[in-house]
RNA sequence: GCGGAUGUGGCGGAAUGGUAGACGCGCUAGCUUCAGGAGCUAGUGGGCAUUAUGCCCGUGGAGGUUCAAAUCCUCUCAUCCGCACCA
């Protein structure tokens, strides 16, 4: 009997499949359904595969081979994401041209990956780097260009002052930069731009109609962070212009008591006047020089800014309102400008805290809402404060129930001409017999809620005022109250930091009281004029539409997403294809002059003043405008990263295609990516940026289809063994090619990724875990090994077929739903099983031929190189995977007898085999005969009795009283 | 602060209303010896028992619904991820 080595196997198999071309997809299979399975392309780093690349590329596999074996013409390619900054840092550092690095690396990683089995169709592969493919790059560009989708601006760029190169706000992450950890400074260049933004809604709408994981969509959609508001015309005093300002709640409008201008707003040397420009400039030049770390650490400290020296209108109001330069304003969101309203935003609060701006309540909460006609009496909920102790008094009305009684503070109605102060001393006296008292704090607001008399047990609707006051002296005199409330609550002072009135009115006006707030959320509006009264949703609309019709507002939505900075300042990197020429401007390069070749440079350091190694290329800088053919310059910024992935699997449908990016024809046979997996690190900024580039090409007619990818999933991350990171700096790498050579091999490695656990959990490595697999593929070897031929003839088992039926059911329908950890552990409960039943069996009938070779076809997507074998050694013929998935039947998958629990009360008390299709009579007759079940009847009766079919029967019993 | 996820033996995990801990790792005992990253058999959540094997407890915590809850509901705690001065 041969040992399983996969050292002997494995590379055998490998230049077999290679040889003879067995993954090849075809084109245009009429017989087969086609299925795409996309994997993520890697970087190919210096580094090489390392283990979350393994995850991933193993659970692809998986499936495209299981896909294959199931009867569908399956794509699953691989390429290279080939350009970016690490190489091109390498080179800098070695002067070794990235190309020829990329070459290397991707060579290396091609043979790592070959060496895991991967059945990837090799003959579609390519690298965005190859001017074959950054050709169509570079075309595609040229539509987004002509379509004006891409444009240039003089924006203020992230800067990497590091790789000396503009950066997208995606790369940005904590204000360094995400790749090499630099912090991140603010620069003026002229970038080029596409316009993502007006692709915003239709990137949310799409979601609808594809099959990405809720928390996926959700983390996109807050990515694209819409927000519906306005837009709202401020006039200036002194000058011309107006101020633009954009707000989510136009409703607070009444409450604007000043306008703040980022310091970058185009208006800000308008509004200064003489007096104050010399502090102004000074802050809008230290604001232009603080990085964006040092902008958001403020966050915490203060908000600072100056006054501009002039005023604006409010157009509601027509009061004059001071105009400010504040750095919280940022300049890249809506307008970049606010209406400053401290008494409805906790920004706006503390900023008028700090430079005593007047904050003006027009938003009243509202903690429940008045009946149609019903009545609204005045009330007060006052605080009394003992300030020697720090406690505050409340009144005890017992266990709350519904909305009555619990712990509250001192309230009342008012009562006839009483002003609201009298009434709460009135009431404060009355039903605490306290009468030395001052006034401390009044809310500048009405709470409206109902308030609940535990006398008379009936509600009212209140106008709530809150009220503070401290007392003065301990002096208290008999109660006056009347005879519901005599001896319903009492009194208790709590500490201020433990005291909750179990009302949230109540609740509100203590906490507003003890500090004042901003109040965010929606109510009823004052100080609003007409509007008063008018709950804030509603006055929202109202206020607008008013004011639109003066031309001052206007509906807008606005997003968190930005237009995407398409412009970097680096070498290694598909060149834009754009001529400058004095007279026309950026001109296209023509469609037949692609791809506009990426020179040879000495030196890929890039310039200090943010221009590109390819500025320094004359010869290739220099040209001719492709309209006039005078004297032009290309243009030397090349794209991002990103590029080159946004587009890359259509490519894979026609990767030769010298004519166009893919051939129509070909682009609707394959149409969109059946399943793409990724992972989470890409779902934001490379998943939207390919699903807007798809969005634009459907919209020119250049793809059949509105979304590139049906289905998304990704795979969790694998840590190390203790649960951390895997890092360099760690020395805790796992690497897949050491565990190969190490003897497991890749089989063992594949099934241990797979068996891990849920393929999209993050979960730590345990090495241990491959001792296992590495057990189990010994054991299906040796099984078959054992076997010889099916001369035993047709011997019928029947508990042979029910376990294999029972396997192929269970793991067919796991890998359906990508459970591949309880798929292997079916594999391996199977493989247990054949071990018991062959000990008592003919072991060569020609059923055990039939049960080993499906239990080989279950195993080759998992642990393809032991399959392969195993196959050929039982004289299959061709390849395994090439053969059909084993079918099953359901005839084979139910028993006849059945063990049942029974519950008596609940609790499991024995276990019955009874025919599988017993009926409840029947199940509860074999109950009543079980001793067991007998001994826990004694004594009681039976008065329910639940039967579930297949599971147990669940006896509920009461006890009979003799007597 | 906002959004999302997760919590089950010593470990990875299984079970989506119906016998909690499948499968694997590790561990214990025994057997075996083509000494090999071996194999086989039995055991392995905690506690109390042991004449049987039985009883009690147990899925982060507290309540609830149900004949029955890891699973559904309410509250709460912890950990992780994403976003964050976004008006």
């Amino acid at each position: 009997m041969r040992r399983y080595n996969p050292k002997d196997i494995e590379p055998k198999w490998q230049k077999i499949w290679q040889e003879s071309g067995i993954y090849r997809a075809v084109d245009f299979d009429p017989s087969r359904p086609k299925y795409v399975m996309l994997t993520e392309f890697p970087y190919p780093s210096g580094s090489g595969m390392h283990i979350g690349h393994m995850r991933e590329y193993t659970l692809g596999d998986i499936i495209a081979r299981q896909k294959r074996m199931s009867g569908f013409n399956v794509l699953f390619p691989m390429g290279y994401d080939a350009f970016g900054l690490p190489t091109e840092n390498y080179a800098i550092k070695t002067k070794i041209p990235p190309q020829q690095a990329t070459e290397e690396n991707t060579k290396n990683f091609q043979q790592q990956l070959e060496s895991m089995g991967f059945s990837f169709d090799w003959s579609r592969s390519f690298k965005t780097s190859d001017p074959d493919y950054y050709k169509w790059t570079q075309w595609l560009f040229l539509r987004f260009f002509e379509a004006g989708m891409a444009y240039q601006e003089e924006v203020a760029v992230n800067w990497c002052p590091f790789c000396r190169t503009g950066l997208a706000n995606e790369e940005v992450v904590n204000g360094r930069h995400e790749r090499c950890d630099t912090l991140v400074e603010k620069k003026l260049l002229k970038q080029w731009m596409l316009r993502i933004t007006d692709y915003a809604d239709r990137l949310i709408d799409g979601l609808a109609d594809v099959d990405y994981p809720d928390w996926i969509a959700q983390q996109q959609i807050n990515w694209i962070g819409r927000s519906k508001g306005a837009e709202i015309k401020f006039s200036l005093e002194t000058i011309k212009e107006e101020v633009s300002v954009f707000t989510t709640r136009p409703d607070t409008l009444f409450g604007a008591t000043f306008i703040a201008l980022s310091p970058e707003h185009p208006l800000v040397g308008e509004v200064t006047t003489k007096e104050q420009k010399k502090v102004v400039n000074a802050y809008v030049r230290e604001a232009a020089t603080k990085t964006e770390l040092e902008r958001q650490e403020a966050e915490a400290k203060d908000k600072t800014g100056v006054f501009s020296g002039s005023f604006a209108i409010n157009p509601a109001t027509g009061d004059k309102i001071p105009v400010w330069i504040a750095d919280y304003i940022l300049m890249g969101y809506g307008t970049g400008a606010i209406m400053g309203v401290p008494a409805h935003d906790e920004r706006d609060f503390a900023f008028a805290n700090k430079y005593d701006l007047p904050i003006k309540y027009v938003i009243e909460p509202e903690f429940s809402k008045a009946k149609p006609n019903e009545k609204t009496k005045e009330a007060i909920v006052a605080v009394l404060r003992n300030p020697k102790s720090q406690e505050v008094l409340m009144l005890d009305w017992g266990p709350r129930q519904d909305s009555y009684g619990g712990k509250l503070f001192i309230g009342g109605g008012k009562e006839g001409n009483e002003d609201v102060l009298s009434a709460a001393r009135r009431e404060i006296t009355e039903e605490t017999g306290y009468t030395d008292f001052e006034l401390k704090a009044e809310l500048p607001f009405i709470v409206h809620n109902h308030f609940y008399s535990n006398v008379k047990k009936a509600d009212y609707y209140v106008h709530i005022h809150g009220l503070l006051f401290d007392l003065t002296s301990d002096q208290q005199i008999p109660t006056k109250l009347d005879a519901g409330e005599k001896n319903k609550f009492k009194l208790t002072w709590m500490p201020i930091g433990r005291a909750t009135a179990e009302d949230a009115a109540h609740q509100y006006v203590f906490d507003s009281l003890m500090s004042p707030a901003p109040y965010t959320k929606e109510g009823l509006m004052t100080q609003s004029g007409k509007y008063n009264g008018l709950s804030s949703t509603l006055a929202r609309d109202a206020i607008v539409e008013e004011l639109s019709h003066k031309g001052l507002a206007k509906e807008r939505i606005n997003y968190r997403l930005r237009d995407w900075i398409f412009s970097r300042q680096r070498y290694w990197g598909e060149p834009i294809p754009i001529i400058h020429c004095p007279k026309h401007g950026p001109v296209a390069v023509a469609d037949e002059d692609l791809p506009v070749i990426l020179p040879s440079v000495a030196d890929y350091l890039p310039s200090s003043d943010g221009s590109s190694p390819l500025a320094r290329v004359k010869e290739w800088v220099n040209t001719t405008c492709p309209l006039c053919h005078l004297p032009a310059k290309r243009e030397t910024d090349t794209m991002p990263n990103w590029a080159g992935s946004s587009w890359y699997y259509l490519r894979y449908y026609d990767p030769k295609n010298a004519h166009e990016f893919a051939a129509k024809d070909k682009l609707n046979y394959w149409g969109a990516v059946d399943l793409y997996l990724g992972g989470i690190e890409h779902i934001t900024l490379h998943l939207l940026y390919s699903r807007f580039w798809h969005q634009f090409l459907f919209d020119q007619g250049l793809v059949p289809t509105p979304e590139p990818y049906l289905a998304r999933r990704s795979q969790g991350i694998i840590q190390a063994a203790d649960g951390s990171k895997m890092s360099k700096s760690k020395g805790n790498i796992v690497d897949p090619m050491e565990v190969i050579e190490s003897g497991y091999g890749a089989d063992s490695l594949r099934l241990a990724v797979a068996f891990l656990a849920p393929y999209n959990q993050t979960t730590p490595w345990s090495p241990e875990s491959l001792g296992g697999t590495y057990r189990f593929l010994q054991r299906v070897w040796n099984l078959v090994e054992e076997y010889s031929a099916a001369d035993g003839g047709n011997i019928d088992n029947l508990k042979l077929k029910q376990v294999m039926h029972r396997t192929i059911k269970k793991v067919s329908e796991d890998l359906l739903n990508m459970g591949y950890n309880t798929a292997v552990a079916a594999l391996m409960e199977c493989v247990n099983q054949l071990y018991l039943i062959k000990a008592k069996d003919n072991f060569s009938s020609s059923e055990w031929q039939w049960a080993l070779e499906s239990l080989i076809a279950m195993l080759a997507p998992f642990a393809p190189h032991i399959a392969e074998e195993l196959y050929s050694s039982l004289g299959g013929e061709g390849s395994i995977h090439l053969q059909p998935w084993p079918g099953y039947d359901e005839k084979f998958i139910k028993s006849d007898s059945i063990t049942i629990a029974v519950q008596i009360n609940g609790k499991v008390r024995a276990q019955l085999i009874v025919p599988a299709d017993a009926d409840q009579a029947t199940a509860q007759a074999a109950a009543m005969a079980d001793p067991k079940v007998q001994s826990y009847l004694n004594q009681a009766q039976i008065i329910r009795s639940i039967y579930v079919k297949g599971k147990l029967l669940s006896l509920v019993t009461q006890k009979v009283v003799t007597n």
